[in-house]
DNA sequence: GCCGCAAAGTTGGGGCTCCAAGGGTCGTCG
DNA sequence: CGACGACCCTTGGAGCCCCAACTTTGCGGC
């Protein structure tokens, strides 16, 4: 509003009023660089860069050789926390639940435990632990990353037998208690923006999920969403 | 790594690199727009566009007269959600329990049902309602904002006892089942970025918390933290 | 009526420059 | 010895330009 401020930012802020309003429906052309200098007599180089802030929220996307448009707003997918069905994770289970083809590829590796995954895990730095990474696909685009990690000593058969973490331990003896998931967001690494073909200015939720035995620590995995298509469902009884 | 991309991103890639591995720790200068076109042999405005980039990511704060540094990365505040102590929301209590001052204020008015908050509540639209608003301060600072919704007949007193919703319901004689939640992650709107004091390129987690008794919607609220300060914990028992 | 091609328009990378506002440093003056 | 000011550096806003790669459109010919 003050007239102080940027020329760039009220480019910005009007072309963001009309796409909040709806003046600017999802799909709708925004004005070129060329078009947007005339209308609101700036150079280019404010023009070139409104748009670039609009690109970055994620409220406009560009098009080279065509133009900017007003980004389709995704349905934002939910996924269910309360329910622990059989399945790899919980996540792809209520995809499928939502009717959704979901498909999912791993791989198992070894590896020592970075100071991030011993304190998780609460055992010593270096620590020899498995590492399973999963990629999810949903209508065949990437729609979920996940790395796990357990001691090495429950990983066996974790390649044939692809059954929850809380059987596959029970398995083992080891009877989970209780899952505590950490949820945060932030900008993704060059590998997940490229793994899941996310576009510039999205962020990622990430999880944090760890599979408590009692006091004890079993199982970990860093779990990372697309942040512009997930929404994350807890549910917690009262009294 | 190819040497096909973009020239700025090279620059990026090699700066964030150094971040990522402890090289430039956090606090460090990152070399001047002048200093980078002379390192990396490349003109001014992609050194300038790296550091754009860098900036945006969160990845580092630029300081007018002084320079570029690495960004102090801030302690990600932990809010547990499985405990439901007595105060206006678990958030406060929680934040408090950590040894932080927290204070909030509200204001309280009457409105009528979005079509959002009927669809959350099963209101037909325009349905009277209570709405407060809060804002949660720690150490000066504005730490969260939130608005809660409910029919205006439980509201009475609401200004009075700032009881939480589960022991305030009660004395209307409803009983609180269920805590649902769900997170996602978004650009801050401009009044949120405005109160929260959100610098540049830092998204939201925004909250969606409904109170249930049984199948009934009893109170809604819309929870906004800023993403780069805050993680939410959750707990779910097993078996 | 349809096809293909050329021209026009658009994005995104990159270059250069000027300038205001503010931080840092160092030396001089009181 | 301490305070203050000058000077240099840095950021961030803004302007203008060139070009490659790509899309869209419209026209002419078949």
């Amino acid at each position: 509003m003050a007239t102080s401020d940027p020329v760039y930012l009220r480019v910005v802020e009007d072309i963001r009023r009309q796409i909040n309003d709806g003046t600017l429906p999802p799909g709708a052309p925004i004005p070129s660089r060329a078009q947007l200098t005339r209308k609101y007599q700036v150079g280019e180089t404010a023009a070139r860069h409104a748009l670039r802030v609009l690109v970055t929220e994620g409220l406009v996307i560009g098009r080279v050789g065509s133009g900017h448009y007003v980004r389709e707003r995704p349905i934002l997918m939910p996924l269910h926390r309360w329910r622990f069905p059989e399945h790899p994770t919980p996540f792809a289970a209520d995809l499928q639940t939502q009717g959704r083809r979901v498909t999912w590829e791993w791989q198992i590796d070894s590896t020592e435990a970075t100071p991030e995954i011993a304190r998780r895990l609460r055992l010593p730095l270096s620590a020899k632990l498995t590492r399973t990474r999963y990629l999810y696909r949903g209508e065949g685009r990437p729609l979920q990353l996940a790395i796990s990690y357990e001691p090495v000593e429950f990983a066996a058969h974790l390649d044939e037998e692809r059954r929850g973490v809380v059987a596959r331990m029970s398995a083992h003896g080891v009877r989970i208690t209780e899952i505590r998931e950490t949820v945060h967001t932030r900008v993704p690494r060059p590998a997940e923006a490229d793994a899941l073909q996310l576009p510039a200015g999205t962020h990622v939720l990430h999880v944090e999920r760890t599979h408590w035995a009692g006091e004890r620590p079993m199982e970990t995995s860093d779990i990372v969403l697309p942040g512009d298509r997930f929404r994350v469902t807890y549910s917690m009884p009262v009294g």
